[in-house]
RNA sequence: GCGGAAGUAGCUCAGUUGGUAGAGCAUUAGCCUUCCAAGCUAAGGGUCGCGAGUCCGAAUCUCGUCUUCCGCUCCA
C-alpha cells in the first residue's frame, strides 16, 4: 500500500468503527467539520488526560484554567488578530494565483515612487555639487508629474482601505492597469475580505458593534486571566497556566481529514518566566514536549524539530514538533517564546498594570512567555495513522490492527465468552463486575471467537479475557495481548492487576 | 477560490442502446460450536448525493448545486 492509500484507508476505518464520522453526513456533510463518534470521544479524551496530567500535576508550578470561547473583542485587537488577519484577496483568472489586493497596490505605488526618485537621481548625476534636492522635489516636472501619481494611486487607496470598500480597491488596480506577474493578465477576480476569525453578534440586534469574535486560539483566555491566576494561585515566577479547549480559524482550505479544520481543539501551555531567561526555558520546554510525545512509544524516528526562520510579529524564537503523518512531516505543537508581546499589549490597551513584583529583587516587570501549543486533533490523527496497520499472518490471512498505546486505547478490554451457553455467559458477567469500575471495556458472544479477536483488533482494545467450560472449574480465564496475539492463562482474580499494569497512564508519566 | 476525478444499501461495487434497483460482506433473530475472520436459515436496510430540464418513462441524457479526494493557492 501506497502512503496515500494507507491514509484514504485509514479515514475509512475511523468511520467504519466509530471513531470520526463527516460532520451532519445527513445533510450531504458540511466540509472540512468532522465529529467524533463513540471511539474517538474515549481516545480523544485520553490524550486530553495524558496532557493535562502531565501538564498540571507533574508540574507543580503548572496549572489550568477553562476560559470562554467569547471574549471582549479588544483582546483580538491587542493580540494582532485583527489587523494581521483581514486580508482583502484577489485571483487572476489565467495564473489562478491568489493575491492579496492591498499587497498589490502598495507594490504598485512604491514602483511609481521609484520612478519619481529616479528623477531625483537623474538631477543629481546633472547637477552634481550644484544639486539642490529640495528644490528640485519642489519644482522639477517630471518629478512632480512622477510623484503626483503616486500620491494619487496611494490616496485613493488609503482612503479605501479605511472604508473597506473592496469594490474601490479593484477598481484602483484595474485603473493602474496592474498586471499578475505570472500570466500577464488584468483578467482579475472581484476582491475578496478573507477573515481568519469566525464572527457573530453577541446581541440580536445584528449590530455590527456587537460582532464578537470565535477565538481563534485559546492562549489569549490564559493571557487576560494571568493576574487573576497569579494573584488568586499565590503564584511565583516562573510558572505556568495550561488550558485545552475549542479554536476556530476560518482558513481557506482546510483539508487531509482532521489535519486541519475550521473547528479544532488546542492544548495549550503558557510559562511566565522572567525577562532574559526565556531562550533557557524555551530549550526546557522544546525537549520536555519531545519527551511527552517519546514516551508514547510511536518511535523517536518519527518526530523532528522544524526551527522557524521567519517569526511571527510576537516571537523571538520558534520551533514546531512536526511528526511523520501519512503524507509526510507536518507540524503536530509549536513550541514559542512570544515574549512580553501579548501581556505588554494587553497592559497598553486595557490600561491595567500587568506585572510581576518579584520580592527577590525588588523590581516589577511584564513577564516573558514561553507558549507550547499542540492540536488535540493533530495528536489524535498521529496516533491513529501510526497505530494502524495491516498485518500478513501465517497461513495468508491478515488482520488491520489498532496498535495504539494501550493507556490511550478506547476500549481496554474486551470480555468473551467461548460459547453463548453452559453457563459461561454468565460466568463472563461476573468477569464483567470484576473490572468494570475500573477499566472501559466491551463484552461480546456473537461470532466465532477469531473473528471476536479480529474485531477488537480493529478498534486498538489491548486485551481480550476469553471464558471457556473450564473457566467455571479453575476460575481461570484466557487473557489474549493484542500486539503479540499470545495467550496466557490466568485466575480472574489477577486480572485486574494485569490490565492495569499495561493500561495506567502511569506508564506514560514516568519520566516526565 | 481555480483545475481534474468521483458520489448507487453501513462497506466494496455491479447495473446493457433510457423501461418498476442487484451481489458479496456487514447488521438483526434463530440454529450450529469453535481460542484467532468469512458454517446454516430467515429478516431488515436504497428519495440511486440534492434540484431542475428533456422524455410516455431517467440511476442512465443535459444543466445547476452540494460533498469528498488529488493538484495549485492559503496556512501569525
Amino acid at each position: 500500500m501506497t502512503q496515500e492509500e494507507l491514509f484514504k484507508a485509514l479515514v475509512a476505518h475511523c468511520k467504519e468503527y466509530g471513531f470520526i464520522f463527516p460532520s451532519s453526513e445527513i445533510y450531504d456533510g458540511l466540509a472540512a467539520v468532522y465529529d467524533y463518534g463513540q471511539l474517538g470521544v474515549e481516545l480523544k479524551n485520553n490524550i486530553k488526560r495524558y496532557w493535562w496530567e502531565a501538564m498540571t500535576r507533574l508540574n507543580e508550578n503548572v496549572v489550568g484554567i477553562d476560559s470562554c470561547i467569547f471574549m471582549h473583542p479588544k483582546v483580538w485587537v491587542a493580540s494582532g488578530h485583527v489587523a494581521a488577519f483581514n486580508d482583502p484577496l484577489i485571483d487572476n483568472k489565467d495564473s489562478k494565483k491568489r493575491y492579496r489586493a492591498d499587497v498589490l497596490i502598495e507594490d504598485h505605488i512604491a514602483k511609481l515612487q521609484d520612478k519619481a526618485e529616479k528623477e531625483v537621481a537623474k538631477g543629481k548625476k546633472r547637477f552634481g555639487d550644484a544639486f539642490d534636492e529640495a528644490q528640485f522635489r519642489a519644482t522639477n516636472p517630471n518629478y512632480l508629474r512622477e510623484a503626483e501619481k503616486a500620491e494619487a494611486v496611494h490616496k485613493r487607496y488609503v482612503a479605501a482601505e479605511q472604508s473597506n470598500d473592496l469594490k474601490e480597491m479593484r477598481q484602483i488596480i484595474v485603473d493602474c492597469e496592474i498586471v499578475d506577474p505570472i500570466s500577464g493578465t488584468k483578467n482579475w477576480t472581484d476582491v475578496r475580505q478573507f477573515n481568519l476569525m469566525f464572527s457573530t453578534q453577541i446581541s440580536n440586534t445584528g449590530d455590527d458593534n456587537d460582532k464578537i469574535y470565535l477565538r481563534p486560539e485559546t492562549a489569549q483566555g490564559i493571557f487576560v486571566e494571568y493576574l487573576n491566576v497569579q494573584k488568586t494561585g499565590r503564584m511565583k515566577i516562573p510558572f505556568g497556566i495550561a488550558q485545552i479547549g475549542k479554536a476556530f480559524r476560518n482558513e481557506i482550505v482546510a483539508r487531509q481529514f482532521i489535519f486541519r479544520m475550521r473547528e479544532f481543539e488546542q492544548m495549550e501551555m503558557e510559562f511566565f518566566v522572567k525577562p532574559g531567561t526565556e531562550m533557557e526555558w524555551f530549550k526546557t520546554w522544546k525537549a520536555k514536549r519531545l519527551q511527552w510525545h517519546e514516551n508514547l512509544g510511536m518511535g523517536n524516528e518519527n518526530y523532528r524539530f522544524h526551527d522557524h526562520e521567519k517569526l511571527a510579529h510576537y516571537a523571538n524564537a520558534a520551533t514546531d514538533i512536526e511528526f511523520n503523518f501519512p503524507f509526510g512531516f507536518k507540524e503536530l505543537e509549536g513550541v514559542h517564546s512570544r515574549t512580553d508581546f501579548d501581556l505588554g499589549s494587553h497592559q497598553k490597551l486595557s490600561g491595567k498594570k500587568i506585572q510581576y513584583f518579584d520580592p527577590e529583587t525588588n523590581e516589577s516587570y511584564v513577564p516573558y512567555c514561553v507558549e507550547t501549543s499542540i492540536g488535540v486533533d493533530r495528536m489524535v490523527l498521529a496516533v491513529l495513522s501510526h497505530s494502524y496497520n495491516v498485518e500478513q499472518l501465517e497461513g495468508g490471512d491478515s488482520r488491520v490492527v489498532l496498535s495504539i498505546p494501550a493507556p490511550l486505547a478506547p476500549v481496554k478490554v474486551a470480555v468473551l465468552p467461548l460459547l453463548k451457553k453452559d453457563g459461561l455467559p454468565e460466568f463472563a458477567q461476573k468477569v464483567v463486575d470484576e473490572i468494570k469500575y475500573d477499566f472501559n471495556y466491551q463484552y461480546d458472544e456473537k461470532d466465532s471467537i477469531g473473528k471476536r479477536y479480529r474485531r477488537q483488533d480493529a478498534i486498538g482494545t489491548p486485551f481480550c479475557v476469553t471464558v471457556d467450560h473450564d473457566s467455571l472449574n479453575d476460575n481461570c480465564v484466557t487473557i489474549r495481548e493484542r500486539d503479540t496475539m499470545k495467550q496466557e492463562r490466568v485466575p480472574v482474580g489477577e486480572l485486574h492487576d494485569i490490565i492495569d499494569k499495561k493500561v495506567n497512564m502511569r506508564n506514560l508519566l514516568r519520566n516526565l
